[in-house]
RNA sequence: GGUGCCGUAGCCAAGCGGUUAGGCAAUGGUUUGCAAAACCAUCACACACCGGUUCGAAUCCGGUCGGCACCUCCA
């Protein structure tokens, strides 16, 4: 469909708080949406919730928490993390336990074609009936070594009659949350309901569908096998699949519990800096995480993502200084150099290119570097720059946050904010930095310039980087 | 056993057969009452190893070594 992309993301399981690998996730189809309508494509984005699953009733009787409350608690503790790091909400966002009439009649749908069948009161794929199974993940059904990771349970496999079939539907057990169905109350399978839920919103046939590298297999080739069995039709175009984020050369996941949630990761930067780390990579490939360790043996903090929080600090500097450059100092008219005239179709054209968001960031450092170098002639030479390089630049920096959602924060809040956290974090009082610094102000009004240095001395013992321009002093934290 | 991915200068990281990727760190400079920030320059003819194809290879092909992931929990 020209001129409009229908985009589904597989959201998360809802049974405990987002981690950096959801984040990162998010994040990429965030800059992906975000850029196919920056180029002027109508974005369908859905991105659905699981709020139905064996973890999440398996969570809920250890924390004694009914599912589905559990369930809408970590949805909006998620909506809230993905806020923080400026995604935009998806234009629909389908939950599970909304759509089991949809997934059932599905399953119907693929019983009475032959491509499953009950087995007490389960229901299950057959894999043999769809001989494409294993196009996405390029295995063949045959190769497989079932059970490899030791993880099939429930006595499942008794029940099917080939290793490789999944379940659609699965007999509630005592207890556990279900919804009538032809084969007696259940719950459906995993992957049939991102079939169900995609095909509601999307149609039969889509342009991208995402997730996670993990996805893949079974997953998403399960999707492929329960859809394109049901309609005959291709499910989607193109499959999008984010790297891990890993650990000592490790996936990130749950289940090796080497993880970090968003929410400790905000107490030690910002949040918008997390979204920066996540674009310096390919989306495709790995992204190792480092992090430090303090005295008591806690995490300190996260070296590379406090160097994004500086690009990110420097953005705002930089879009401050240029906000503060008076226009009618400026020449009305002139020209713009190349660099800056097409900074923000050279950012467009590295997202294109498979979104390569480490080629953006190189874009948005040449286009900070002569802003900044702009800023700094604007203080003394304004007379030799011109008007269209000033709105240049600034539709540049536009462009950084409508492609790549940077700069989207208000600029001082932001920087305050930094400021105030890495106070607290040295045990520094900022009332106190910002007495000595009205003393040195004073002392250089009076030209007392030995008593300026001594207290720019002390401040600069307590790791405080001041800032003199012709009309006030400003400090930061580094 | 099967199937993918990766190995780029001190660190991070683009690159998809031929013109400077970029960032961080470090060093020198411009600027400044002194600084910081900012900007400029250098570090950078780097691409795991061994062969091959080509006028030309980080990039293609074959092999070796090392690392990772998936083969029904995972973003």
């Amino acid at each position: 469909m020209p001129g409009k992309a229908r985009i589904y993301v597989c959201g998360p399981t809802v049974y405990d708080f987002a981690h950096l690998g959801h984040i990162r996730c998010y994040v990429v189809f965030d800059v992906l949406v975000r850029h196919l309508r920056a180029s002027g494509l109508e974005v369908l984005y859905v991105r659905n919730v699981t709020d139905v699953d064996d973890k999440i009733i398996k969570r809920s009787a250890e924390l004694g928490q009914e599912p589905l409350a559990l369930a809408a608690r970590f949805t909006e503790s998620y909506r809230e993390d993905l806020q923080r790091v400026f995604c935009l909400a998806p234009d629909v966002e389908p939950k599970v336990s909304e759509h089991i009439d949809d997934i059932v009649a599905l399953i119907e749908r693929l019983i009475a074609r032959g491509s499953a069948y009950a087995s007490e009161g389960d229901v299950y794929f057959k894999v043999e009936t769809f001989p494409e199974y294993g196009k996405l993940s390029h295995r063949k059904v045959a190769d497989m070594e079932f059970g490899a990771s030791g993880r099939v349970g429930d006595g499942e496999d008794k029940k099917k009659q080939h290793p490789a079939d999944f379940a659609l539907w699965k007999a509630a057990k005592a207890g556990e949350p279900s919804w009538p169905s032809p084969w007696g109350p259940g719950r459906p399978g995993w992957h049939i309901e991102c079939s169900a839920m995609c095909m509601r919103h999307l149609g039969d046939s889509f342009d991208i569908h995402g997730g996670g590298l993990d996805l893949v297999f079974p997953h998403h080739e399960n999707e492929i096998a329960q859809s394109e069995a049901a309609t005959g039709k291709q499910l989607s175009k193109l499959w999008v699949h984010n790297g891990f984020i890993e650990v000592n050369k490790e996936k990130m996941s749950k289940s090796l519990g080497n993880f970090f949630t968003a929410r400790e990761c905000f107490k030690l930067v910002e949040p918008e800096a997390l979204r920066y780390f996540v674009l310096t990579t390919h989306y495709r490939a790995p992204l190792a995480l480092d992090w430090s360790v303090g005295p008591a043996g806690e995490v300190s903090g996260f070296p590379q993502i406090e160097e994004c929080e500086r690009r990110v600090e420097y953005l705002y500097t930089t879009r401050q200084r240029i906000a503060a450059i008076a226009e009618s100092t400026l020449a009305p008219d002139g020209a713009v150099e190349p660099e800056l005239r097409d900074a923000a179709a050279k950012l467009a054209r590295a997202l294109d290119d498979d979104l390569n968001m480490p080629a953006a960031l190189a874009v948005a450092a040449e286009l900070l570097r002569r802003s900044n170098d702009f800023a700094d002639l604007a203080a003394r030479k304004p007379a030799k720059l011109n008007l269209p390089t000033l709105r240049a630049i600034r539709a540049g920096l536009a462009a950084l946050s409508t492609q790549l959602g940077l700069g989207l924060d208000d600029g001082a809040a932001f920087l305050r904010r930094v400021r105030t956290r890495r106070a607290n974090a040295r045990g520094m009082n900022e009332a106190d930095v910002e007495a000595k610094i009205a003393a040195r102000i004073a002392a250089r009004k009076n030209r007392e310039f030995a008593r300026a240095d001594e207290l720019r001395a002390e401040l600069t013992a307590l790791g405080v980087e001041l800032m003199d321009s012709p009309d006030a002093t400003t400090w930061r934290l580094p």
